[in-house]
RNA sequence: GGCUCUGUAGCUCAGUUGGUAGAGCGAACGACUGAAAAUCGUUAGGUCCGCGGAUCGAUGCCGCGCGGAGCCA
């Protein structure tokens, strides 16, 4: 009996972590066993609790969590990487009757497990001397040759996109076959899925986001990052840019006062959470649930019992 | 009290030798498949501090107010 996938969703915040957990003891105090794969990109870093509101182990109740410090703070998170590794846990787990619970909001991640996609191949040295190419001579010549070498991909990236117009290059000359440049209409689901939505009024997730950075900073966000630049966090190319991360970084440097770090923390977040509702919202998979609404937490929870059960 | 500078988009500021205005950031919306807490696109915002004057015409020139900054007493 292969076990269901269960997914919760939405922007930072929304109090994702903690329906994840109701929803394992839920299915625990049915006798059944649940587990968590966390799918926020940050999350992933050692040493990266406060600024990604990791979970602590006291708050994870139990429930084992993977996918959670796995990475160094100068490793590179990558959405490819992420799925080679998430997806054969959630297939162990299946196998012995444990229902994973994927609970994240870097939309690509998410995307990158729950939807049929084989990314393209990958070249860090050929990236290298690509982005070398991009900073010194601007996008233009890189267009140029896709456009030679892959007329249509060309026609179809973003071509104000230096990031794309890099990327479709990357897999066109590493691999030698033409680039896709455009996604499937509708995506195909990897496996049937229980996706869950947490969100609610844009005006009240701002007031939780802002009270949510202050608290940040309260708990100890800059020295999180101080005892982190030993480590490697400058360095790193994903994790020195984490929300948050870059603007301690900042205030540690002298470059930001600390209210100003925070300013712009706040700002950033909100941003961030718009971009991970704008991408949600295309996802009809997606059961949404309002966070203020006290009943949401039986309700999302009743309906992953019922996914379980048929 | 005197002198000088200053008041333009939510914020910081350009600008118009007089023909009713723009950029960056922010906001709203969107795209997105090996950096996605990334990257990029679209749109909406303005009695150009107020009143009066000369002018065909003022945000711009002149006068008088009001607000801000600095210097001198």
């Amino acid at each position: 009996m292969v076990a269901p996938l269960i997914a919760v969703v939405g922007p930072t915040g929304s109090g994702k972590s903690h329906l994840g957990i109701r929803i394992a003891h839920a299915i625990e105090d049915l006798g059944g066993r649940a587990e968590i794969i966390n799918a926020d990109s940050m999350q992933l870093y050692r040493g990266m609790d406060i600024g990604t509101a990791k979970l602590s182990v006291a708050e994870r109740e139990g429930v084992p969590h993977h996918m959670l410090d796995v990475l160094d703070v100068t490793d590179e998170a990558t959405a490819a990487e992420y799925q080679t590794q998430a997806r054969p846990i959630i297939e162990q787990l299946q196998g012995s009757g444990t229902v994973p619970i994927l609970v994240g909001g870097s939309m690509l991640y998410v995307a990158a497990v729950l939807n049929t996609f084989e990314f393209p191949g990958h070249d860090p040295r050929l990236r290298a001397e690509l982005e070398a190419r991009l900073e010194t001579g601007g996008v233009g010549p890189l267009l140029e040759e896709l456009r030679k070498v892959d007329p249509v991909a060309a026609s179809r990236v973003d071509a104000a996109n230096p990031r794309r117009v890099v990327r479709a290059l990357e897999v066109v000359l590493h691999t030698g076959q033409p680039f896709a440049a455009a996604l499937p209409e509708k995506p195909e689901s990897w496996q049937p899925v229980l996706e869950l939505g947490l969100n609610s009024d844009r005006a009240n997730l701002l007031e939780r986001l802002e009270l949510r950075v202050a608290r940040m900073w309260q708990k100890g966000l800059p020295q999180e990052v101080e005892s982190l630049i030993p480590a490697g966090l400058r360095h790193g190319k994903t994790a020195s840019r984490a929300i948050g991360y870059a603007q301690a970084l900042a205030q540690l440097d002298g470059e930001l006062t600390e209210v100003e770090a925070m300013a712009e923390t706040q700002r950033l977040t909100a941003r961030y959470a718009r971009r991970q509702m704008s991408w949600f919202r295309r996802d009809d998979r997606i059961h949404w649930f309002d966070y203020q609404d006290p009943t949401t937490a039986d309700q999302a929870v009743s309906r992953a019992l019922q996914w379980i059960d048929q």
